[in-house]
DNA sequence: GAGCGCGTCTTTTTT
DNA sequence: AGACGCGCTC
């Protein structure tokens, strides 16, 4: 082992891998190894003695750990690399959260509320608590949940910080902490967990019972993180009270490639990691083997613009390579068919496959357009992320079932599925029965078991109903245990009526949902003769089955072998890297995009991820943006990225549009090069008022929420003759008003930009 | 209780 | 533009 260590690994990699008696933190450039050295790492300790089962590799996605476990197979084989406790925190932590259940008073078998079942949850508080729906929103309020559980405030906490509770009565949702309560609650007594409950338990678990700990830090001699840049204060502290008495841990990241603070995840992990561990090793691994000079160094101009970071000189020894190559392009439509283009040239003359080829977008609704092009072109594609499989209501509805069987507190299962199909139980009667529940602490199971218990006003067919749904359901619990998924599965669908359901859809779309569904119980099917393997003894069950999908987010690739070009957000390209890329819609507002523009912070995040995009590609990188895009249904016409500019031009080879001859590129390039004049004013409007454990961190809902209020107490305050600034035009003077309320529109004088109409509720900009 | 049609609202990224 | 929700009608 040692002999392939010094073959395939440079020095600095070596001595990274080596270093195995205390903490170490790898500040690893993009492209320089990362994977590599954390496979050879956990290689070594297993040559050095560690057991495997000792070692525990924690990823932040299903992607990376699923490429350890390849390259760790490749190393060692899978009766090794099988014993590792490896995979995301999530997925860990559910784990030892199933062991340990009884500890936090859950039931082992938990089953798991994606975001949309959360939703749903706060969506029918806020109704029973008769909150006014303009100011409290689902979607608002659980982000604002997710963060105080990531920041490990409990409910109870929560109500304990005067600041906080200060914060929500200024943006009227004054009865969030409530809500936070009772979701909370309910989520308990539904024995269910969201997300973030995972980690937050995790933490209470180990903060509550000692001994528990204690036998987690026994059980695991290594600990290893990777992309540490990602992790949230929740996931900090498991690893550091894990950690803390052999200290044997090493973490891997790139503060320039962190790009999840939207989701709680705390740079300054990173660069706090020698206040936890001040005898730590440091190693930096800065030489990217993945992409051509050009792009490395071209990366590097651009994330220097960035002030937030931990200095370092990524290089390459590749070959120089071809420039960038960025395209201005007409419009929207037309940028599909540019990429379309060059994609079927270039597999023509240079012989690349399909599968050499990414296309980057910023969001996924960027998607829609290039999938059009690409069919045109006949080049066969897949589109990662976005609606995943199994979002689809068919699947969800499918899951629903199996998780109402395993657990049938699991309301929001329940409430997909009670009339699906349809079993004449409406919207009527599940209101008095969620009322009923609601106000007397018993379960919705509860009541539809013995609904003439208790008096919810229901008439007795209706009871009769809900008697035989619950029939229905109950006659599955005692097979569950020990019957195989995937025969249980096509029995429950059957029984239930489910597959008739969908069958008896005619439509092109039912069809399709159909077809899903199949694919849906082929995964099943897969996964226990996966499973079965392993553990050949044991029979794999429904259970087994949810706990391993409750976690993914995407289908598995379906390799059938074709190469295909790859379709996908940057976030979901991070850690992937293709020879050549393209970075579609690099424009302002979408690129940066228009909701991180007003912060230093938030826009410095963006430049980020526009690095992470550069650095996948290893030859070649076409980046275009379009004069004309389609936005929720209007036509705008963006500005070029910011961030193109940011590259130093000697890295470029700037192409002009050949369809607009006329179209004077450098203007625009010299108007655009430097930073819009009101733009140092907006970001300094950053909120930094303190919260939670990490005083600079702040709510998104929260942020929402002031922005809109601020803009609507403007409107009224628009009268001509104020001066204004306009985020896009700068200083103005209004000079008339017309319409009122919603539609109330101001005609502006820019100095910069003359007269323009503005409608009110839109406009970004602030009376001076 | 279900189906249809209009209106609204969204518009970032994901475990 | 498109999804989704709400409310109206049968």
């Amino acid at each position: 082992m040692e002999e392939r260590i010094h073959k395939e690994l440079n020095e600095k990699q070596q001595i990274a891998v080596e270093y195995t008696d205390g903490p170490s933190l790898v500040i690893a450039g993009a492209g320089s190894g990362k994977t590599r050295v954390l496979t050879y790492k956990i290689a070594y300790l297993i040559h050095k003695g560690i057991a495997p089962h000792r070692i525990l590799a924690l990823t932040f996605t299903n992607k990376a750990a699923e490429e350890m476990k390849i390259r760790i197979d490749s190393l060692l084989g899978y009766s090794v690399s099988k014993q590792l406790w490896m995979g995301t925190f999530h997925s860990v932590f559910c784990k030892i959260l199933r062991r340990e259940a009884e500890a936090i008073s859950f039931k082992s078998d938990f089953t798991i509320y994606d975001t949309t079942d959360s939703k749903r949850l706060i969506k029918s508080l806020i109704k029973e608590m008769n909150l006014n729906s303009e100011y409290y929103k689902e979607k608002s309020i659980h982000a604002r949940i997710s963060k105080a559980k990531n920041n490990l405030l409990t409910p109870e906490s929560y109500s304990q910080n005067h600041h906080l509770i200060k914060e929500d009565k200024e943006c009227r949702i004054e009865h969030f902490s409530e809500i936070y309560k009772k979701y909370f609650q309910r989520c308990k007594m539904s024995n269910v967990m969201d997300f973030d409950d995972l980690l937050l338990y995790t933490n209470i678990l180990f903060k509550r019972h000692e001994s528990i700990l204690e036998s987690y830090k026994k059980r695991f001699d290594f600990i290893l993180v990777d992309e540490y840049q990602d992790t949230n204060f929740a996931q900090y502290l498991i690893i550091k009270r894990l950690s803390e008495t052999h200290r044997k841990l090493c973490v891997v990241g790139d503060d320039a490639q962190s790009i999840y603070s939207f989701r709680g995840a705390q740079i300054k992990n990173i660069l706090n990691f020698k206040n936890d561990y001040p005898d730590y090793k440091l190693y930096k691994l800065e030489q990217n083997y993945r992409s051509t000079k050009n792009i490395v160094e071209a990366a590097g101009s651009v994330i220097l613009k960035n002030k937030n970071q931990i200095h370092k000189k990524l290089f390459s020894e590749n070959k120089r390579g071809d420039k960038i190559c960025i395209k201005n392009i007409v419009t929207s439509s037309v940028e599909g068919y540019h990429v379309a283009e060059i994609i079927t040239e270039l597999s023509k003359t240079k012989k690349y496959s399909y599968s050499d080829f990414a296309i980057l977008y910023r969001t996924n609704a960027q998607s829609r357009v290039m999938e059009e092009s690409l069919r045109k072109y006949n080049i066969p594609y897949k589109v990662f992320g976005g609606l995943s499989f199994y979002q689809r209501k068919e699947i969800k509805d499918a899951i629903a079932y199996l998780r109402l069987i395993l657990n049938n507190n699991d309301t929001e299962a329940l409430r997909r599925i009670i009339n699906y199909p349809s079993r004449k139980i409406g919207d009527v009667t599940l209101g008095k029965i969620f009322q009923f529940s609601a106000n007397a602490d018993v379960s919705i199971w509860e009541l539809i078991k013995k609904p003439f218990n208790y008096n919810m006003g229901i008439n007795s067919a209706t009871e009769l109903k809900l008697r035989s749904f619950v029939e229905l359901i109950s006659g599955f619990f005692e097979k569950v245990s020990d019957t195989n998924a995937y025969e249980l599965a096509v029995e429950i669908f059957n029984k239930t009526g489910f597959v008739k359901e969908l069958l008896s859809d005619k439509t092109e779309d039912g069809k399709n949902r159909y077809e899903n569904f199949q694919e849906f119980l082929n995964g099943i099917k897969e996964f226990c003769e996966e499973r079965q393997k392993d553990f050949p003894s044991i029979e794999v069950t429904i259970a087994d089955y949810l706990e391993n999908i409750a976690l993914i987010t995407d289908l598995d690739e379906k390799t059938d072998g074709k190469p295909f070009v790859s379709l996908m957000t940057i976030h979901t390209a991070k850690g992937l890297e293709f020879t050549n890329v393209f970075i579609v819609g690099a424009e302002e507002n979408l690129f940066p995009n228009a909701m991180a523009t007003f912060s230093l912070t938030d826009l410095e995040e963006e430049r980020r991820l526009f690095y992470v995009a550069m650095t996948r590609a290893k030859e070649n990188l076409f980046i275009s943006h379009c004069d004309s895009r389609y936005k929720y249904g209007n036509i705008e016409y963006p500005d070029a990225s910011r961030f193109i500019y940011d590259i130093s031009p000697e890295f470029v080879d700037w192409q002009k549009n050949e369809v607009s001859e006329e179209f004077n590129f450098e203007d625009e390039r010299n108007n655009y090069s430097k930073p819009k004049k009101s733009f140092d004013k907006f970001y300094k409007k950053k909120k930094d008022e303190d919260t939670l454990f990490n005083p600079k961190q702040n709510f998104i809902a929260v942020d929402k929420i002031k922005n809109q209020m601020n803009k609507s107490v403007d409107i009224s305050k628009f009268v001509p003759g104020v001066n204004v600034l306009h985020n896009k035009f700068g200083k103005g003077k209004v000079l008339s008003i017309s319409d009122e309320g919603e539609d109330s529109k101001a005609v502006i004088f820019f100095n910069e930009e003359g007269n323009k109409t503005i409608l009110l509720k839109y406009a970004t900009m602030e009376i001076i």
